[in-house]
DNA sequence: AGGCCCTTAAC
DNA sequence: TTAAGGGCC
């Protein structure tokens, strides 16, 4: 046992030092912090590959805190296992009196949580838990009578409504509660069972000239004018007020994304079925067709469409596609090919370097016509009007689909066929439901 | 309780 | 033009 005690704070997603709530909570609580990370193998070992860009993402991330938190006379420490585990043994090491962290809003991360605080309080330890990852949590934007929402635009006002200053102003860690410590370096990748991919991820930054025309050229996936902040939004390397701050300053528009972001995870958070089941229950009776082999094609790039072709090309390649291309994208895999969106929203899932489960499930279930709020069900986007209107000049499509006229395959479906099959298998699940 | 309105469309 | 339905106030 360590001679002082110690306050934990327990880095999860959100892997910065500025603006990070429960740090600067843990800082003020009284004792020296000591930071910690765990690589937690309930997630890694459900991952499918061991060539995982999030884990790149995560353990640069980490080797720079460990680079801040060095330059204080500080350190990192981090572990691989079960945090239950972890948490056993550092109680045997460490004279613990508190453990810090910021609330994590999604079912196994709840879960987790409450098991971890029951651990730490059998040992008398207090669990101290911050919001920091919204600005409105899934309790906080109700309609009048207490329910939550179900509806973005509804939502929406009364989120901004709501709003005020104090709700996104920063505030800087009082890096002098820090303890001092020395520990070893942050481990490479494959200590934890991972492949390095040769991507290299700096720290994110909100470039406001980008963000000052992110309505007029968001929908162009050519120009590429989307933030790519997703990921630094999920692992928690910028802070959301900071964001919010910028977005209220120069684009109402991109402040409507960071709101579709709160609006999803209120969702799962009142709605956690949701995971696995359609949100509106009347469209698990749609007869998917669930084609193994068109799903193969839709993966790999391989549809025929070439806007869809791209997409799926660019997330292949780079874990990151286009907005504008996932929509279309989603709409080609569950109208055009019937194939259930959990199918979709699954290879997502383990292909987006920004993915997270409130909003890639709620824009899945969007798409499909079965979400809360979705696009009506008899509405199909076509990806050659999309190409049209988006990628006239097939910039976009040339770059990820260079053989796209010489080399694809014929078009795996017909566009009026497959409509016209997607209205009627819709219309026979709904019927008199 | 009734009326208004509904992210990103296609035909 | 189309064309379902229901959330929300």
């Amino acid at each position: 046992m360590i001679e002082k005690s110690v306050v934990i704070f327990w880095f999860r997603r959100d892997l910065r030092l500025d603006d990070n709530r429960g740090l600067c909570r843990a800082l003020s609580h009284g004792g020296k912090v000591l930071p910690l990370f765990i690589f937690d193998t309930d997630i890694l070992d459900a991952l499918n590959s061991r060539k995982d860009r999030r884990l790149v993402y995560i353990q640069q991330a980490l080797v720079r805190l460990q680079t801040e938190l060095r330059k204080q006379g500080s350190d990192i420490c981090v572990r691989h296992g079960v945090p239950e585990m972890i948490f056993r043994e550092l109680l045997k090491t460490y004279c613990i009196s508190a453990v810090y962290c910021n609330e994590d809003y999604e079912p196994e991360a709840i879960r987790r949580d409450n098991d971890v605080r029951e651990i730490l309080e059998e040992h008398g330890v207090t669990f101290h838990t911050y919001k920091d990852q919204v600005i409105f949590d899934a309790r906080e934007v109700r309609k009048a009578d207490g329910s939550p929402y179900s509806v973005y635009t509804p939502y929406s006002r009364q989120w901004r409504a709501k709003l005020k200053k104090e709700d996104y102003t920063m505030e800087e860690p009082d890096v002098g509660q820090l303890l001092s410590i020395h520990l070893d370096p942050v481990p490479p990748l494959s200590a934890v069972g991972f492949l390095e991919t040769g991507d290299r991820f700096d720290q994110p930054t909100l470039d406001e000239r980008l963000i000052k025309d992110y309505d007029r050229f968001r929908d162009f996936p050519a120009l590429d004018h989307t933030t790519h902040l997703g990921v630094a939004l999920r692992f928690g390397t910028l802070s959301i007020r900071r964001c919010v701050a910028v977005a209220l300053q120069h684009n109402e528009t991109w402040l409507g994304e960071l709101i579709w972001r709160e609006f999803f995870m209120q969702i799962l958070f009142h709605y956690p079925a949701v995971v696995n089941r359609c949100f509106k229950e009347k469209y698990e009776h749609v007869s998917w067709r669930n084609n193994e082999s068109e799903f193969y094609h839709w993966c790999t790039g391989n549809t025929g469409y070439p806007l869809v072709d791209a997409g799926m090309r660019q997330l292949n390649q780079t874990g990151f596609m286009h907005n504008r291309v996932r929509m279309v994208a989603a709409s080609f895999l569950t109208k055009h090919l019937l194939v259930d969106w959990r199918w979709g929203e699954a290879y997502f899932a383990e292909k987006l370097l920004d993915y997270e489960l409130a909003s890639n499930n709620g824009n899945w279930q969007w798409a499909a016509g079965c979400g809360c709020d979705a696009a009506p069900y008899f509405r199909i986007f076509n990806p050659q009007e999309q190409t049209k209107k988006f990628d006239k000049d097939l910039h976009y499509i040339k770059r990820w689909n260079p053989d796209f006229e010489s080399l694809s395959c014929p078009p795996l479906v017909d566009h009026v066929y497959a409509r016209e099959r997607a209205l009627k298998v819709y219309r026979a699940a709904l019927a008199d439901r």
